[in-house]
RNA sequence: GGGCGUUUAGCUCAGUUGGUAGAGCGCUUCCCUUACAAGGAAGAUGUCGGGAGUUCGAGCCUCUCAACGCCCACCA
């Protein structure tokens, strides 16, 4: 990278990859621990070891590598950590898959064997998400890459376990939970998502026992009679309440159950009389406990009725749906069924599988949320934790003030095997780090929902629970967290709850919550639907910086949804390609070595103290924005800057006059400005430009700070004025077709200390041959255009239209008078000059006179021209 | 049922303590002016969802209505 020269076209695949295998090389990335530079730490949201990049990885790790890249040039420690999570019912789901295409089950195999399939399978995946994260220019410590089910987690899992259970925080009990009959395991309650489904509702006559009469109840689900216990009615209910405490006799089997009261039950839904079924359903059970009922079950894990006493046989063994018709048949046929209608309720769904869960009772491991929710509700209050929008926080707060036990346990093989262990003989129970016996003990089969460790990766992976563990000391806790919002409960509220109570501190300061990608059309991204944009595909035609660059711009601050098409995209590939063509300019028009460009101000032109008073500018808004997480406006900030104020303007005048030493100060101070989102081609750039280069790569140099130094406000001021003019008579020419090879002369009226150090400026720029100073110029078949307080006049003849002239002056002034008038109303109102800031009455004032001024010299024109 | 978000130019969206609206894409006209046509110059386009209120002044604050979207709860 010694050579100067820069191809005409940007080559961003090219590039990116030679700049990426160059910071690997040089080890740029790796976190030292024994470092006594400030910390700055993110742990990264661990990826599934099932996933392959997509566009919610793309904006996460891009926002993330932003903040780490932007606090490794304020010089401080930075650690990024990788890794990925074990992904439990996600990956043991995609070998199952894989089996079943060899018409092979898990049970075929056997938990070892199917395990070690397993692992070979994450082994061989594990590392490719990450690999493709480096695609993004990702600018993660991989030599501590970390997975959730590597020995360091697996022993932080297992001290969790067993610390909680002693503190008696984690239980086991039969309780009803959520049951995919299809994983074949508990999900807990957040991992069960709800969908409104059009359903019947079933009314089914109950005879009384032992006299005349029956009760009607409604339900939705009839197969599940067959486990009712018990007649509940609303005490309150005049109808039904000299019924309780009698008993009926249930159709089809006749077993007898009794009739009991209850406020749960709502006297005005269906018939008001509700069947009570406390092992497939959740509400039913909390009823059970509270009347001391047994609980009868009737529908198997797989989702299919039983073989037992309570079923009858013509229904055993047929799946939940099957025995629906059936046992709708049945009351049909036998008469007892009243009534059927038509009734839209919420199904639960299992988020991995879509399966519609099963209510069912069932012995389970659980977390005793309420203890630990509170420090964490604490934490949040006090501000020790910020949301960054800040309206997560109350989502958060609502979410843990509400907070019921987690159940932990799975019924699968991947993953952290719960460490109890039961005695082969007695039965008895020991939780520990270690099997007491291997011989006469064997482990619970069971495994700990995914989220139980990744709730714990934050310290997990600093080397806890060895708390002198340099990583753990440097580092812990991290700064930043950055994820979507889908993820506060399942993963944040975790992490938060774990890492106050096993580190006694919040495990981040900060959460900076980011939208979640959509399509054009605002559609959640999903294989299913076939909308999805990969990532390495649009990395390929546009390049990553190109795909950062426009994924920032698009990322504002309130966190909306980010919706996005392909040819979005095109807008960062262009903002490379002229940055690259805008670099490879001034590399080619610098004439002096790097020991010779040193700024000198006693040179400066008003034009280099406008680039340099509006860089400092955007150096402080950039700082200011990335320090309050305004990345969006980052990105707006720094285009602008770079489009509008450098190429437009400033290298536009460098090729008439041109300061050297200033040209590439702010190039690359801008380079360096922009890095933490373009890393590549702002490090490609800066390798080749000609200036003092202590540090390996643009990516440890010192992130440009605002320095009063460079306030020249009154030299931008004048300028701006320059630009005005210019624009102005291009106006001109572009409004009567001026040819392009012709010239104008141009007569301007005062203001001459300031237009006659800009003449070559005009003369290049607005094609002017010629410039006189006249107060009072002979008008005839001139165009006129105001500058402020001054007029310019360039005589036109055989190319001006007066009509023409006219109008165009009267449109200009329409504008300004309107403007002139909303001002002078305000004036006038001795409210406004009374009760407004003194600045703001000043600033109208000066407006008031500026638009006067330039108001009465558009009319003295006009009434010349007529 | 509870909570949150969105509604601004044809499209996608910015708009930080209230001071009188911006960008990208698209559109019109002109230009391959030796950094860049993935470019440059000039230009058109908005009763800031409706209504009311607070204020000297509201896209921004308050209330209300409407449409769309999301989250939580789960009355069988």
């Amino acid at each position: 990278m010694s050579n100067t020269e820069l191809s005409t076209t940007y080559n961003a695949r090219e590039t990116e990859n030679e700049i990426y295998k160059f910071w690997e090389d040089n080890n740029c990335f790796k976190a030292d621990a024994k470092s006594s530079k400030p910390a700055y730490s993110i742990v990264i949201p661990p990826p599934n070891v099932t996933g392959v990049l997509h566009m919610g990885h793309a904006l996460d790790e891009t926002l993330q590598d932003i903040l780490v890249r932007y606090n490794r040039m304020l010089q401080k420690e930075v650690l990024w950590m990788p890794g990925c999570d074990h992904a439990g019912i996600a990956t043991q789901n995609v070998i199952e898959k894989n089996l079943a295409r060899e018409g092979k089950s898990r049970h075929d195999l056997g938990r070892e064997k199917f395990l070690e399939l397993t692992w070979d399978w994450a082994n061989k995946h594990k590392d490719r998400i990450l690999e493709q994260c480096k695609l993004l220019g990702a600018s993660f410590d991989m030599s501590r890459r970390r997975f959730t089910l590597d020995e360091g987690c697996s022993n932080a899992v297992k001290k969790v376990f067993v610390d909680l259970y002693n503190k008696g925080l984690i239980y086991k009990g039969n309780y009803i939970v959520n049951w995919c009959p299809r994983c074949q395991s508990a999900i807990s309650d957040v991992e069960t998502n709800y969908e409104t489904e059009d359903g019947h509702l079933w009314e089914i006559s109950y005879a009384l026992k032992d006299e005349m009469g029956a009760i009607v109840i409604a339900t939705t689900r009839p197969e599940t009679m067959f486990g009712d216990v018990a007649i509940a009615v609303n005490p309150k209910d005049y109808k039904y309440k000299d019924l309780i405490g009698k008993s009926c006799v249930m159709p089809l089997t006749g077993r007898v159950i009794p009739i009991i009261g209850d406020d749960y039950v709502d006297k005005s839904f269906g018939t008001g009389a509700l069947k009570i079924t406390p092992a497939h359903d959740p509400n039913d059970f909390e009823v059970g406990i509270r009347h001391n009922l047994p609980q009868i079950k009737v529908i198997d894990e797989k989702g299919c009725m039983m073989n037992n006493e309570y079923v009858p046989p013509q229904l055993q063994g047929l799946t939940r749906e099957e025995a629906r018709k059936k046992t709708v048949e049945m009351l049909e046929s036998n008469q007892v069924l009243v009534r059927v209608t038509q009734h839209v309720h919420n199904v639960g769904k299992c988020q991995r599988c879509n399966t519609t869960i099963e209510p069912l009772l069932s012995r389970q491991w659980f977390v005793k949320m309420k203890p630990l929710a509170e420090p964490a509700i604490e934490a949040v209050k006090t501000g020790k934790i910020k949301f960054i929008p800040e309206r997560w926080e109350k989502n958060y707060l609502m979410w843990m003030e509400n907070i019921r036990d987690w159940c932990i346990s799975r019924q699968l093989w991947w993953g952290h095997q719960i460490p109890a262990y039961y005695h082969n003989k007695t039965g008895e129970m020991v939780v520990a780090l270690e099997n007491p016996d291997p011989n006469n003990y064997t482990q619970d089969k069971d495994v700990l929902d995914t989220w139980f460790s990744s709730g714990l990766w934050p310290f997990e992976t600093m080397g806890w629970p060895d708390t002198s563990h340099p990583d753990f000391k440097k580092f812990y806790p991290t700064t930043t967290l950055v994820t979507g919002f889908d993820i506060i409960f399942f993963w944040v509220a975790r992490m938060i709850t774990m890492g106050l109570e096993f580190t006694k501190q919040p495990p981040f300061s900060t959460v900076y919550i980011h939208g979640l990608i959509r399509d054009e059309h605002g559609q959640k991204m999903s294989k299913s639907k076939g909308n999805t944009i990969d990532p390495v595909d649009l990395i390929e035609k546009y390049g990553c910086d190109a795909l950062r660059f426009t994924l920032t711009y698009l990322c504002t601050y309130g966190g909306q949804d980010i919706k996005i098409s392909d040819e979005k995209f095109e807008f960062g590939r262009n903002f490379a390609n002229k940055i690259w063509n805008a670099s490879r300019f001034v590399l080619m028009n610098i004439s002096k070595s790097k020991d010779e460009l040193k700024l000198e101000p006693e040179k400066y032109t008003i034009a280099d103290k406008w680039i340099l008073n509006e860089f400092n500018k955007c150096a402080k808004t950039v700082n200011e924005n990335l320090e309050n997480y305004r990345i969006g406006e980052v990105a707006t900030i720094l285009y602008d800057f770079f489009r509008s104020k450098y190429c437009d303007w400033y290298v536009e005048l460098s090729k008439i006059e041109k300061n050297e030493a200033v040209l590439v100060y702010v190039l690359e101070n801008f380079l360096r400005l922009l890095h933490p989102i373009m890393p590549h081609i702002t490090e490609a750039i800066w390798q080749k430009m000609p200036v003092k280069k202590d540090t390996i790569g643009i990516l440890n140099t010192q992130y440009p700070q605002y320095d009063k130094k460079f306030d020249y406000n009154d030299d931008a001021v004048k300028m701006e004025t320059v630009f005005e003019t210019i624009s102005a008579l291009r106006n001109v020419r572009a409004e009567f077709n001026v040819p392009l090879g012709a010239k104008i002369d141009i007569i301007i009226d005062k203001n001459k200390e300031l237009y006659s150090q800009i003449i070559p400026y005009l003369e290049r720029l607005a094609k002017v041959n010629s410039v006189k100073f006249e107060t009072n110029p002979a008008a005839e078949k001139s165009a006129f255009c105001t500058v402020n307080d001054t007029k310019i006049t360039i005589p036109l003849a055989g190319l001006i239209d007066l009509n023409q002239e006219i109008a165009r002056q009267q449109k200009k002034m329409d504008k300004l008078e309107k403007e002139l008038n909303s001002i002078q109303a305000r004036l006038k109102n001795q409210n406004f000059v009374q009760g407004a800031p003194k600045e703001v009455v000043e600033k109208a004032k000066t407006q008031k006179d500026e638009l006067e001024k330039e108001i009465n010299l558009i009319k003295e024109t006009i009434k010349k021209l007529s």
